[in-house]
DNA sequence: TTGAAAGCGTTACCAA
DNA sequence: TTGGTAACGCTTTCAA
């Protein structure tokens, strides 16, 4: 009973060719001049036959597919799903449908999702990069197609993206912290050689520095190759090695959660005997039993914006756009 | 400086017609026996030019596109991305991609995303179908479309569905609360005559009925058409109403952490002077002064049940399946 | 063993 | 002014 009615079914039932029909039905009537009987003609056998039109037959012809490819690292992570969902609107309301894939911070899959999203013929990228993958990157804007970064971005390359100020979101965590009276300040990291990354830490340090502070400069390096449970077990050994520390400062949000188990677990004393502030919102820093300040990513702005840039890029914007937007430190009980 | 390579290039370029280059690019030189240093050379300019092939040529030729449309309510809500990120994965492991929209449980919303993955020709759907959209999937079926629905699904329709016993869900979760002495015990709940509401509601009734406390049933019901932050205020104003109480059992995740803040807000001692369960699982249960205790679905079983029917479907099956998943009741501290 | 050619459903060029 | 018809890139049948 499947209903494929197809422009060649409606010309035929009017007696027009199929570029007639096309035309109507693309509003173009009054341009290409059609006669006003046909074009009556047309919606009318175009309604009873319940016409819809194959998106892939026009995107063959047209060359374009109004779609967007999105790569994030991993779509259950409310990170991610919340900018996917911001990206989703802006693209619905622009005409494009999302395709998207989970990287898992791993280049084979990235390159994976890229070649099947070129296969697929998307209009453009949008993409949380994974770590060393400058050259999947750079092959694509060697092809021609609109790219544009979020979260991270390569310096050597010049392509649009849309990140974070990382550099002023740890930094003034940092001030806050010892404006509150601690001194004793320690990063928690991933051990990464990502400018984002990299930017968080120059951050912290530079804010100890200019307060005399370079003394207590630590950072905790966790590793990127651990596993989730693992995380937790790494952070609590080195929170148990410190012989002295008053406040923590934490570089993204899964590493703020694990964080929080073990401060749980040591029994640590929020604010009293240790300053927390975290990364990124989320509910869960609500309910920690002194409601964790945080440091958070305008993820409306820059899901908007990268889609838009994208869109412009599609439609033929030469210029590329790099964009940073400003975190926003939110103080509650914990610091 | 697109690279735009057709198999006519390829065909060209070795002499050949474009008919024994998709042979061999498909793996076909065996069944259709192409000469041994033609392979030999169509490979090797398939690889010197960069061939890369055209999904969009392909699928509108085969028919098929190897795309499942996946609609959920909110890809931004935890529970909507991490089932979609398991569907993702089973997706991708059978050659498929993903293209997804958000419903927001609306009407309108949801046939819009219907009608452009039925343009963009998606082989099959993953729907959590929105309340009133029975005709939408009815729609679907009529023309011979594989669909399955997750999360809810419509008594009067003959579709596959992967859903939680829901009866069962809250059946056990009030006879624990029971069997932890509390009496009683009220229920929060979307005002939703949505079968998978109704059955929740239904085993947390039949728990009080068989247990004598049918003079405590009292269900919360907290309208659909409420804003998020109005949700905490409804229910506010109903737990200071309610003359007495000792327990309370959320229906689903969103209710829970609305009514979680209530708690905080109000003060009242959770588990010694009110039990709790809640829905679904959350980062944020955990760090409830009294870890909360909850009704789990087994998300991963749903995804994966859900994509590997719809690939079956796609792939000829012909039978309705409908699987029902059990429910893990998780105690912690809360109840 | 190979190739010509017919489509898939649409759009857009160009001829009448 | 209107309407054929070629072409988008691929698969697949049929004939050579």
């Amino acid at each position: 009973m499947s209903n494929r009615v197809s422009l060649k079914d409606i010309a035929q039932k009017v007696g027009v060719s199929t570029a007639l029909v096309s035309y109507v039905l693309n509003g173009l009537e009054k341009e290409k001049r059609v006669g006003e009987k046909v074009v009556i003609q047309i919606r009318e056998a175009a309604r009873e036959l319940n016409y819809q039109p194959n998106q892939i037959a026009r995107s063959l012809r047209r060359g374009s597919t109004k779609t967007i490819g999105l790569i994030v690292f991993d779509i259950s992570n409310p990170f991610s799903a919340q900018i996917t969902r911001v990206i989703e609107d802006e693209a619905v309301k622009n005409g494009f449908t999302v395709i998207f894939g989970s990287s898992d911070e791993n280049k084979q899959k990235s390159e994976a999702l890229i070649d099947t999203f070129l296969y697929r013929q998307v209009d453009g990228f949008i993409i949380a990069p994974v770590e060393g993958t400058e050259n999947q990157i750079a092959g694509l804007i060697k092809k021609g197609i609109p790219v544009v970064l979020i979260d991270r971005y390569f310096l050597q390359l010049n392509v649009s993206h849309v990140i974070l100020d990382n550099f002023k979101a740890t930094f003034d965590a940092t001030i806050h912290l010892i404006q509150q009276g601690y001194k004793q300040i320690k990063m928690v990291a991933w051990l990464t050689s990502s400018t984002h990354m990299q930017e968080r830490v120059r951050g912290y340090k530079e804010a100890m520095r200019i307060n005399d502070l370079q003394a207590e400069i630590n950072v905790i390096e966790v590793p990127l190759s651990i596993l989730k449970l693992e995380t937790e077990a790494f952070i609590e050994m080195k929170l148990q090695e410190m012989s002295h520390m008053d406040a923590l400062l934490f570089a993204t949000n899964s590493l703020t959660l694990a964080g929080m188990y073990c401060i749980n677990k040591l029994g640590l004393k929020v604010p009293q005997k240790l300053g927390i502030i975290g990364f990124d919102g989320s509910e869960a820093f609500d309910f920690f039993y002194a409601p964790l300040s945080y440091v958070e990513q305008p993820l409306n702005e820059i899901g908007t914006k990268a889609a838009s840039v994208l869109i412009g890029l599609i439609n033929g914007d030469k210029e590329i756009v790099q964009h940073v937007v400003q975190p926003v430190l939110n103080i509650r009980n914990s610091s």
